[in-house]
DNA sequence: ACAAACTTACCTAATGCAAGGTAGGTAAAT
DNA sequence: ATTTACCTACCTTGCATTAGGTAAGTTTGT
């Protein structure tokens, strides 16, 4: 139709642009249907093209899921570390600051939480994926708590491998109820209720 | 082909076990493949049917979900009462139970996971229902709760409400965990951990 | 008591449509 | 001259659902 719709100049710009499109607006499909339900057909006119279009970028869908998560996991260890719980020092307060900026992106924790549960198949592509990364986020942390039970901030009688699990299972579990009713669940609040049972009073 | 497949004398008899057979199958689908994923044909050989006849008993893949969805929760209620905490006097000890149990059926547990992520969008059929159960999970948990707060079992500091949303958020993580690596994550022995915590030591 | 009329529990075959992916081309960039 | 970034047209498969039939069970009239 229009010759307006890509005045980019060089190819690599043209395919940096295009890629990212694709990225956000297959995020976002994901988010909303999960991986099974959401359409490449749907994707690619989000991103302005066409599903072959969108296939000359992403060879499958497989691949655009796995690339999508790849971005996330690439644009959140930039904004927190590799340990969820931030520096030594003041652990968990850094958790409750992602789960207060989780309540800002509610787009994303949908994303990962349908997702995850969907993964839980052992056929399903993301499945290594999200095994791989409650396994590393555990194995992270749990230097950071050993750490803070040693210096008296959390407590000692729960072991530090313990502790892990229940963080994630925490903030996963709250996330379910939040994502259901958001006005209703003060997903912060309870989790740092919870955070404070765990410095011990 | 054999006339000895179906040897049943009534009509309803043959219904309800046709019924209860489909539902028996379906159950291990929708835990084995989330909703999307579970195929109708799949279900109908399962429950010795061709897809059509499945059909009749129930007119469309959504109310097939509902009728699991409405069976579980039957044989839930029966053989725990209305509140998940059990009776007064000891709260959170059945709950414990509960965790116990759930160990022993991970096709179930794995059906609620996979199941209650996919219905957090509104457009799905078992939308309502799993907030639903959520809102009256909760309801029925918080009288409880307060009594044993008022005999001092429980600790105090923290708002009832505040509480059940907890314990459900809890139960909900440690499934996902367990469900990715059941020989690794101890469900049972995390969530006594965390019924300790809230017992106040 | 029993046959005619009806209802139920299925089946085989076909429909329809959604959805991922391919073939092969064109025009712009390199 | 060649590679890249797309597009149009097409193919294929998967899968829920419908059309229409048959045989067994059930009800009713007499």
């Amino acid at each position: 139709m229009s010759k307006l719709q890509q005045t980019r100049r060089t190819q690599a710009e043209r395919t940096r642009a295009s890629k990212e499109k694709i990225i956000q607006a297959a995020s976002e499909f994901f988010a909303q249907q999960g991986y099974r339900g959401a359409k490449m057909a749907d994707i690619a006119k989000a991103a302005n093209l066409t599903e072959p279009g969108l296939l000359h970028h992403f060879a499958s869908k497989t691949h655009l899921l796995m690339a999508v998560l790849a971005e996330r996991d690439r644009v959140d260890r930039e904004r927190f570390g590799p340990s969820l719980l931030g520096e030594m020092g003041n652990p968990l307060s850094s958790l409750q600051k992602l789960v207060e900026y989780n309540e800002t992106v509610p787009g994303l924790v949908q994303l990962f939480t349908i997702l995850v549960a969907e993964s839980i198949q052992e056929q399903h592509p993301a499945h290594n994926f999200f095994m791989q990364r409650y396994q590393n986020g555990r194995e992270q942390d749990i230097e950071v708590l050993r750490q803070g039970q040693a210096q008296g901030e959390i407590r000692s009688d729960i072991p530090a491998e313990d502790l892990t699990i229940m963080l994630y299972a925490m903030m996963d579990g709250l996330q379910i109820q939040w994502l259901f009713e958001p006005e209703k669940i003060d997903m912060a609040r309870i989790f740092g209720q919870f955070v404070r049972l765990l410095r011990g009073e």
